[in-house]
DNA sequence: GATGAATGAGTATTCATTCAT
DNA sequence: GATGAATGAATACTCATTCAT
């Protein structure tokens, strides 16, 4: 049995098996950037990690397992990315700003793990956990950019929208960032970042 | 042997075999739309479509090509239905939003050949080529979109701002319309195209 | 999709279907009798049966299906084989010694089908489907002998016992045959069938 | 390097080593009585033994070495309680009596071992020594109570009848005992044994 | 044109066994 | 003696594609 399959819950895990988790999960990132979900097989995840085949297996139980906690790992890496920077602001205005921004930056500086998820997200293929799970933060990510701007309504900042056309708008636009940054690598980020700012500060802003 | 194999080129395909492709491609977007890409396997789509499975083979020389004519038939469909609402609009900022509109029309009137050809261009195998072109078609598309506004501001009806962020942005936004309609199927379609083209109104207008 | 996948039930199978199925059930069979279920992998059975191993997924969903259906094959040629001996019994003790010796002569023209069930029965992989069939099947056998044994007491001709320990008995001795007749070939089948028949009518019979 | 590997023979074993491989036995029976063989990995065993699986390798060349120990021991275990039994029986019919009481007594409280052997007994992977081992105990064991018959037979105690059916049908008889004691719990354990002895007294006795 | 049985190359997964620690 | 991470060989299963009919 694999040290995966910890029915019971919560027997610590090794520090020499986390790493190995974490090394194949680079990997795994990696792997997928490079030639795609579809061709990402064991097999080529572990040339990459230097490992066998079957150690895969051996530290996650299902191909779903290893993906959701690719999923898992990246979004954490992201929240931690953005909740950096998204404390603090002053209007709800600078905080839309804050939130794109800081999620522009964070797709220059991490393109594979981006790549990653998308491609995890779309796949057809032992991913439907994973995705499920990304579904799931998709919508929590929605919602939660709904009620800032029901509240910036609220307030009187912003002008009268649907929310919820807006938080879509906003996270779609959001998303394409790092589709355009690797294919044009050559983008200004910081610019690419104001510029998308602007547009939606134009879009939700009274009068 | 096969229609597919014309290694000469433009033979004319026989109205019988027109037919049939036109039957597969559709079987093909049913079944899709229905189990999703993965599941998607010729004896699946020959079952919908009431033929053999051989047959899908017979027509299409890999099932790439049959994912690429998909794609097409889809793109034609839609670039049919937005020309028709395009055209004659009056301004640079009544035909974003005629091609905003337009475009979150269509996807509530075609759900499954939006679904079909979203999963085709994430899909994980035997879609490459149909990924390339559509990503040749989305490429096409940011350049037209990029044009009018560029046109758009030195007509000086459109703010200054990326031209490139812009059309990225509109481009996501509208192709983010099909998974919230599908996932909230009681959406009044027309607000939510109303809102999302009052959205990029106010992004790109002037004052 | 297989054949297999009949998910709506009826769906006639062809000709050319049933025999190549048959085909590879007995294959099946012989592969179980000569080298044991242990080894009996798909390779192994598809030499023999002189196809590829793909072609026994093609036509068996699962490991399970074809097992299930060797069982179910061989309990049906036994049961037509038995109901033929069976009929018109004139008393308990006769019917109980037609059951006994029809099944020892049974397993001494079919050795390799009872070998291949007893193994699948007792098998510890892919064959629970199997397995819980031929339980069941057990089962229904021994209430229709405790049946018999309790309606022959209660006529007065069988002593009085219980008719569980009798069954269980019964059975257990019947299906012992195969093994002891293929470990001593050499054995006398009709003499072997007389014995066992004797036993047990001198242990049911009043008086 | 590991104790096992003893090529030239009967060097014997440490006090802590034979502690340790009857540790690692009772796990083994514990773990295939709990899950069943195919299921009883050395990753299992050794959790319910609380060591690591390298460890049951170091005692145990192969899984067969291990398997036969079981068979090994509970066949000691088993040969212990009957020969207790056994002794002193005063007439052949008193002596079958005997051996059927005590081992119906036997299956009742060692329900663990008897799933054990039998599923090893019946096992498709890495059992064959221990198969053929118990191959060869059941054998003896045939042959012994052929002898057994054949001197009651010649003492006049018994009657005439074919020694070896007569040994194979009451041990087949004996060991579906286990099995029914599993699946109808609340039999009566000594009136199932006396049920037996009682069927296969009226089968050998004299007149 | 059309069938569908058959192939074969691909996949993840399992697990006894090894060996550096 | 003991660990448990790692290997590697084996497995069933999937399915686009082929081809005799």
């Amino acid at each position: 049995m694999q040290p995966e399959n910890q029915s019971s819950g919560q027997e610590r895990r090794s520090f020499i098996e986390e790493a190995r988790r974490g090394q194949i999960v680079a990997a795994t990132i990696e792997t997928i950037a490079e030639i795609g979900y579809a061709k990402a097989s064991f097999v080529q995840i572990a040339r990459r990690a230097g490992i066998s085949p079957g150690l895969i297996s051996y530290h996650f139980a299902k191909r779903e397992a290893l993906m959701k906690q690719v999923m898992l790992t990246v979004h954490a890496s992201m929240d931690q990315a953005l909740s950096a920077r998204g404390e603090g602001a002053e209007s709800y205005r600078a905080a839309l700003r804050a939130i794109i921004e800081g999620f522009v930056h964070y797709c220059a500086e991490h393109p594979a793990e981006l790549i990653a998820i998308s491609q995890i997200a779309a796949a057809s293929r032992d991913a439907e956990a994973a995705r499920a799970w990304a579904d799931d933060q998709h919508e929590s990510t929605l919602a939660e950019l709904e009620d800032m701007f029901r509240e910036g309504q609220e307030h009187g900042e912003l002008r009268t929208f649907s929310p919820r056309v807006m938080a879509v708008s906003v996270l779609a636009a959001m998303e394409a960032a790092p589709a355009e940054l690797t294919a044009r690598p050559d983008t200004d980020v910081a610019a690419y970042a104001r510029e998308l700012a602007d547009l939606f500060d134009l879009a939700v802003r009274r009068g």
